[in-house]
DNA sequence: CGTGCCGGGGA
DNA sequence: TCCCCGGCACG
């Protein structure tokens, strides 16, 4: 709270054009990241009896955590969290995509054990679960990857400013790439259609599926189709671990799907071609419904916190947040059928997914902050000395909430 | 009803 | 890009 007040500070001050939108932003955002952190510790520690389990899924967890702060809310945490974040994340990665012999055991909770196997070891190379954000460059020397924790953590400053701007963008195309490479190589496409876990090596054959048997037409939008399969390549699916997205997200979701049916169980894949991808389809549906609901502003997220501060706003940064985190399990073309599905809401198909009360009524207006704006401060007859934003109308940059 | 500000539009 | 404002949500 008292962060969030002393943040709007300095930066506020100095109202440049330039900002009003990325005031505009962070108003939900700010929130956010408070309430964030805290679902997420709550989340974390809540989980009982995992005991190994939950060690091997905590190094995933901090990724979550890393991802969501990257997304947008860095500008206004406290450095030290940032910090940590962005230490945490780049270990993270670190250690996903690469060899173990890069991760030095320091700042990291989880034990460095075990779990490696899975994650890394098995599959040729990390990527996959981890959201092949470096990966995919095998050479050993990559660019990416090798930084120690001291170095990231010299540029942390750096990082934090840079990234602020690019990091949201710029993953998301980047994994985006990265998936197309590696996938191109060998995979297979899963159908994301809830209720459908089909799965084709073909991503044309995926697309004519998807088209023809869920949105019961020939031509749709190409994207589409895009957002309703997704990429996995054969030996990604079984390390990737299911669990820790999972009991990260599942319990909040769980309570909160106003969704009819939790499609996980409830929803058997009617030809499912291969058992033992049963239980990955499964998750793949999950995620897919996940994504649908944080799609949705009525999503619960937010049962878990606060209800308090949350409005819309919340929702829907909640969502982009989590964003990451589906991708990282390997959904691809998630930003772009995201984008999609927020942009059209899923007309008459929708199923399951489509737990969609019409967007329209959860707006994406805020709350009224009761921090005294320009106009209350100078008045209207000083109309003058009203910051610009408070003048156009805008979200006011001097006095941000 | 005052206020904050989104969305849209003019220059 | 700057500026303005209609109109709406919130309190």
């Amino acid at each position: 709270m008292a962060a969030v007040k002393s943040q709007a500070g300095p930066g506020a001050m100095q109202s440049t054009a330039g900002r009003k939108k990325e005031g505009l932003v962070r108003r939900c955002v700010q929130e956010n990241a408070d309430v964030q952190k805290h679902q997420q510790n709550s989340i974390l520690q809540s989980s009982p009896g995992l005991g190994e389990e939950w060690t091997a899924n905590s190094e995933q967890s901090n990724t979550l955590l890393f991802l969501q702060s990257s997304n947008v809310n860095l500008p206004y945490r406290s450095p030290e969290s940032v910090e940590m974040d962005e230490i945490m994340a780049a270990m993270v990665l670190t250690s996903l995509s690469c060899s173990p012999v890069i991760q030095s055991p320091t700042q990291r909770d989880p034990l460095p054990h075990g779990p490696l196997d899975v994650e890394c070891g098995g599959g040729e190379l990390s990527d996959s679960g981890s959201s092949g954000y470096w990966s995919w460059e095998h050479g050993s020397v990559s660019p990416a990857p090798s930084p120690s924790v001291t170095e990231t953590e010299s540029s942390m400053g750096q990082l934090a400013d840079e990234g602020l701007h690019m990091e949201p963008e710029l993953g998301a195309r980047d994994e985006l790439e990265t998936r197309r490479c590696k996938i191109s190589s060998r995979g297979a496409y899963r159908c994301l259609w809830p209720g459908c876990g089909k799965v084709l090596t073909s991503r044309v054959g995926m697309k004519r599926h998807i088209r023809i048997l869920h949105l019961g037409g020939p031509e749709q939008s190409h994207r589409e189709e895009d957002f309703y399969y997704t990429e996995v390549s054969s030996e990604e699916e079984e390390p990737t671990p299911p669990s820790p997205s999972l009991s990260l997200t599942s319990g909040p979701w769980s309570s909160c799907s106003s969704t009819p049916s939790q499609p996980t169980s409830a929803e058997a894949p009617p030809s499912s071609s291969a058992l033992s991808q049963s239980a990955p389809s499964s998750v793949w549906q999950i995620h897919a419904e996940h994504l649908y609901q944080l799609t949705h502003p009525c999503a619960p997220i937010e049962l878990t916190i606060s209800p308090d501060s949350a409005s819309s706003c919340d929702w829907t940064s909640a969502g982009l947040q989590l964003r990451p985190q589906i991708s990282m399990s390997r959904s691809r073309s998630i930003s772009v059928g995201e984008q999609w599905l927020q942009r059209n809401s899923v007309p008459s198909r929708s199923h399951t997914v489509s737990a969609s009360p019409s967007r329209g009524h959860c707006s994406i207006r805020k709350g009224r902050g009761e921090a005294k704006k320009c106009r209350k401060v100078y008045g209207v007859e000083r109309r003058d000395q009203w910051c610009n934003a408070c003048r156009w109308k805008k979200a006011c940059q001097r006095f941000p909430d």
